[in-house]
DNA sequence: AGATGTGAAGTGATTCACAGCT
DNA sequence: AGCTGTGAATCACTTCACATCT
């Protein structure tokens, strides 16, 4: 699920789980919230609950990290909202670049969380030229052309790619080229990437086809053991699973005024 | 990660393995991939690399599925795709309503993989009066107080919430009231529904979040394996981790009573 | 020969349950 | 008395390796 090819061998001694890594975020998003209600200690019963994971999970969690609760008490929120922020780097700021600049490029841009949660927006970068100098949410689009000298000359590691499917390995390998060693993929294909490169994968086709499936189920239950099978047309069905005829896939290029 | 409270006991004789329902639309939108361009049949080797898998577990995950391949050749590209779909509900068509239309929701809504997967967007809903009529995706919005009129009349059993995360739960109890029995969610915020009731998330700003983890370490092995701790602020870590200010924040207050 | 399908082994994550600290 | 921290047990998923079939 992580990523395309990490094969990261746990070596280091310092080794979290990947499963409790990716439970630290919804952890730290609890504690902020209990923070600005200026709460001053949390249970582990207490937290979890907010999360939604429970509790043991979240002690076995957070022992990886250390021992930063006190026994008959709790955890103290600042100190843990610090605490996973340094293990999570989000005590530094992380300039992204949002490449593809369409409806979701643009949703992107706009999103709050990541302003407030240790990212800043370097640039947002777009192929089509009638894009160039618009304004997106406060920042000029930049043309694909500028991308290598953004990268570098900003620092950015980490790369969001909201490109159509077609556009989406290219734009990769350039930004890889470039010195990005974690990306974002909104683009429903594989990437393919040198080893020591992150890519985390974000499709909304697979989330629905994932609740589809469920939801399927429980349907076919009330009827009835044997899922009553649609038997219909063999051949309907290579349509209902098949891509948009567009030129390139399925992420809309363009966004409206 | 996969859903609130789900528990399915998997006491189902039918027990795909979660794990292989999340990688069926992986391989099926490889496999539609070989279809457009008329590839009659597919080893375990291509289709695993395809979709960025290895083979065994590919082969492992079919085998869930029943026994669709002939030994010494291969799977029959369009049988398989007709199995997946079958398989995932996808060779009916359903109903979805995305609520929230903000900028994400736009770019939902204009997301032409749901189209051509199996889902409909039956209909945009606002809480905003201003957007009621106006068209997005070409579709007009609808305002929230039709909510449980569209949901009952058209049969919708998916609901994607894409408002901000001060209104999603809320807006979820509505829909789960009006018989929607999986939502998809990109509102930052953990939702309560009741038992029966599939919950997805997708969180931005979560995986940035990982993917910051791992860039992290990265620069961390490179300066030796102590991390070099930066002491600085505790109080600055708080900030650095805390909601923006705007408008809407993210985070609500912790459980309802 | 060449590929699938699958028991068995291995790895990782979750849950249990309780010892140990405050 | 209460809650954390953690070994041990359990469960789920992955990988191996090979018997089996075309």
């Amino acid at each position: 699920m992580a990523t395309g090819r990490t094969h990261r061998p746990a070596t280091r001694s310092r080794g979290i789980p990947e499963a409790t890594v990716a439970r630290l975020p919804l952890y730290l998003r609890a504690l902020t919230a209990l923070s600005e209600r200026s709460v001053p200690t949390v249970s582990s019963e207490e937290l979890a609950a907010a999360a939604g994971v429970n509790s043991a999970k979240l002690r076995k969690d957070f022992s990886y990290l250390g021992s930063y609760g006190t026994r008959g008490v709790g955890y103290d929120v600042e100190y843990l909202v610090y605490q996973i922020s340094r293990e999570l780097g989000l005590t530094q700021d992380w300039p992204v670049v949002i490449v593809g600049i369409g409806n979701l490029g643009a949703a992107l841009a706009n999103y709050g969380g990541f302003a407030s949660r240790g990212f800043r927006v370097a640039a947002l970068i777009d192929a089509d030229p009638a894009m160039a100098g618009k304004p997106v949410a406060g920042i000029g689009v930049q043309h694909t052309d500028e991308l290598e000298h953004i990268i570098e000359s900003n620092g950015v590691s980490i790369g969001v790619i909201a490109t159509p499917a077609g556009a989406a390995q290219q734009v990769c390998d350039r930004l890889v080229a470039a010195g990005v060693t974690s990306i974002l993929n909104f683009a429903p294909t594989v990437l393919t990437v040198p080893d020591g490169v992150d890519v985390r994968k974000v499709d909304l086709s697979i989330e629905l086809q994932i609740l589809a499936f469920h939801e399927q189920r429980k349907a076919g239950e009330e009827a009835g053991p044997d899922g009553g099978a649609p038997v219909a047309a063999t051949r309907a069905a290579a349509a209902v699973a098949g891509e948009g005829k567009g030129p390139d896939g399925d992420v809309p290029a363009v966004m409206p005024a």
